[in-house]
DNA sequence: GGATAAAAGTGGTAAGAAGTGGTTTGAAAG
DNA sequence: CTTTCAAACCACTTCTTACCACTTTTATCC
C-alpha cells in the first residue's frame, strides 16, 4: 500500500529516485504513464497487469474509447530502477506533467503518484478548500 | 505489448527507424496500413492476421464495413525491417498521413502508430484539454 | 546525547547502442 | 549492353544507460 507524500528533484538527464518507502512495494520495475489532472500514474508490475485488463476491453472504432487506449498506451512506458532506486522519466511525460525540477511524489494506495510541485500545491489547496464538498459526491462509497 | 512515445525523422529515401524498444516484438517483417484519424498503423505479422480475421466478419454489402475493408486493405503493405531496424514507408501512406520529417509512433498494445508530429500534437491536445471528461465516459473501466 | 555506521540522495563518466546519412552492388528494364 | 532504381551494406555521430563516486541524512548503539 502507498501512503504518503515525498519531495525529490530530477537531475539533468531525467533521473528522479523512488521514494524510499516506495521501493520494496514497487520493486525493480515500474509503469510509468498519463495520469490525470496533470499527474503521472507510476503503477508497479502488478497494478498495470490489471489497468491493461481494462484497457483490453475498450472498442478501437468507438472514438472515446480509441481515445482513452492512446492516451494511456502511448504515455506509458516500462522502466527499470537503477542500483541507486532511481527511474528515468521520458521528456515527453515531464513535458506532460509540466515538471522541471522539483518533483513530489504521493501514494495513492495501488499507485504512485508524480506532481510537478506547482502543479500539485494547485490542485492540494484547491482541494483542501472544500474537501466537504468532494465528500458529498461520493454517493455512499464512504 | 507496444507502449510509449518516440521521435524519428524520415529520410529522403523514405526510411524511418522503428523505435529500439519495438524491434524485438516487431520482428523482420511488418504490416503497414491507413489507421483512424490520419495515423498509419503499424502490425506485426501476429497481429495483422488477427485484423484480417476481423475484416473477413465483415459484410460486404453493407456499405459502411464494405468501405472499411477497403480503407484497411487497400492500403496495407508488407515491408521488411532492415538491418539498422528501419522500415520503407510508401508514398502514398506517407501522404495519407501527412507525414514530411518528422514522425512520432506511439505504441498502441497490439499495433504500433506512426503521425505526423503536428497531426499527432493536435490530437493529443485536443484529447488532454479533456482527459477527465473522457475517463468520466469510461466509468466502471478504470 | 554523541559517535559511528548505514542508507539515501545526487552528480559525473565511459562504453555501447541507436539514429541517420551516404555508397556500393545487384537486378530489372529499355 | 547500358542505364536506372532500389535495397543491402557500411560508416559516422549522437545519445543512452549502466556504473562509480561523493555528500548528506537518518538510524543505531554506546
Amino acid at each position: 500500500m502507498l501512503i504518503g507524500e515525498y519531495r525529490h528533484s530530477i537531475d539533468t538527464k531525467n533521473r528522479v529516485s523512488l521514494p524510499a518507502k516506495f521501493r520494496k512495494e514497487m520493486g525493480k520495475k515500474v509503469y510509468v504513464t498519463r495520469g490525470l489532472d496533470n499527474c503521472l500514474s507510476v503503477y508497479t508490475e502488478k497494478s498495470w497487469k490489471v489497468i491493461l485488463a481494462k484497457l483490453e476491453g475498450l472498442s478501437i472504432s468507438k472514438s472515446d474509447e480509441r481515445g482513452f487506449n492512446r492516451f494511456m498506451l502511448s504515455g506509458a512506458t516500462e522502466v527499470d530502477v537503477d542500483g541507486n532506486g532511481r527511474i528515468l522519466v521520458p521528456e515527453y511525460l515531464k513535458d506532460f506533467a509540466n515538471v522541471e525540477k522539483k518533483v513530489v511524489w504521493t501514494g495513492a494506495g495501488d499507485r504512485a503518484e508524480m506532481w510537478s510541485e506547482e502543479t500539485w500545491n494547485t490542485y492540494l489547496s484547491a482541494k483542501q478548500k472544500d474537501p466537504e464538498a468532494m465528500a458529498e459526491n461520493l454517493e455512499g462509497i464512504i
